[in-house]
DNA sequence: GCTCTGTATGTCAGTTGTGACATATGCTGT
DNA sequence: ACAGCATATGTCACAACTGACATACAGAGC
């Protein structure tokens, strides 16, 4: 009944292996947005498991839908508190994030 | 040479499985506290290997001595971005953040 | 006892992050 | 083309974090 599938993590602009290749961050700078990318990917995906909108994250998270469409941009204005605070929320066990990290690109 | 073994982590007043057991904390707020406090022990332990002071991790963060003494203590007034910045800075992978995560108490 | 070094705790002004709102863009169905 | 819904982007008042400073505490060596 839930059909899920409909969103595929668009994926749009980015080419690259990692974060933050073409600017010039410091290790430490591009190692951070990656973790964070990471996360912001992985919001999208969990939300779309759930078959929610940003608008009912949001109302769940009891923050508001243009700060998680933020949140999954890895906008410079989201904290990874927000970011983690909300993927606990969602749902996602702390070992979870700690896969995410792990792994992160 | 480097005697990194003086300073054991003193583990003052921890005799519980994992952090917020005794206050009324929901389960993602006791899942977020048990992830920052991991990676605030993870941050003393570091340091320790290093062999340096405070005063010296502050230096090298452009930081305070007592921002430093807080992170450690995972006080609520230090974010997840500090200590993760912080732990990048140390020379903490990417992985390593996520795999001290990961096996958080 | 005192001194020295390292760590902890309290406070505060300046900076950064946050939720909310408005508005814009994109897509689907009609 | 238009309406309706989901998502993106810009802005701002208010809240939270940050570095710095002062000061307190702990232990080691004298």
């Amino acid at each position: 009944m839930k059909e899920a599938k409909e969103d595929r993590l668009k994926l749009a602009g980015w080419r690259v292996g990692g974060a933050g290749d073409f600017l010039d961050l410091t290790p430490e700078e591009a190692a951070f947005a990656e973790l964070k990318l990471a996360l912001a990917f992985y919001l999208r995906e969990l939300r779309g498991e759930r078959g929610w909108t940003q608008s009912q994250v949001a109302r769940r998270l009891r923050s508001s839908q243009s700060r998680v469409a933020k949140m999954e941009a890895a906008d410079p204005s989201v904290s990874l508190d927000l970011l983690v605070r909300s993927l606990l929320a969602l749902g996602a066990s702390r070992a979870d994030v700690g896969r995410v990290i792990v792994r992160a690109a």
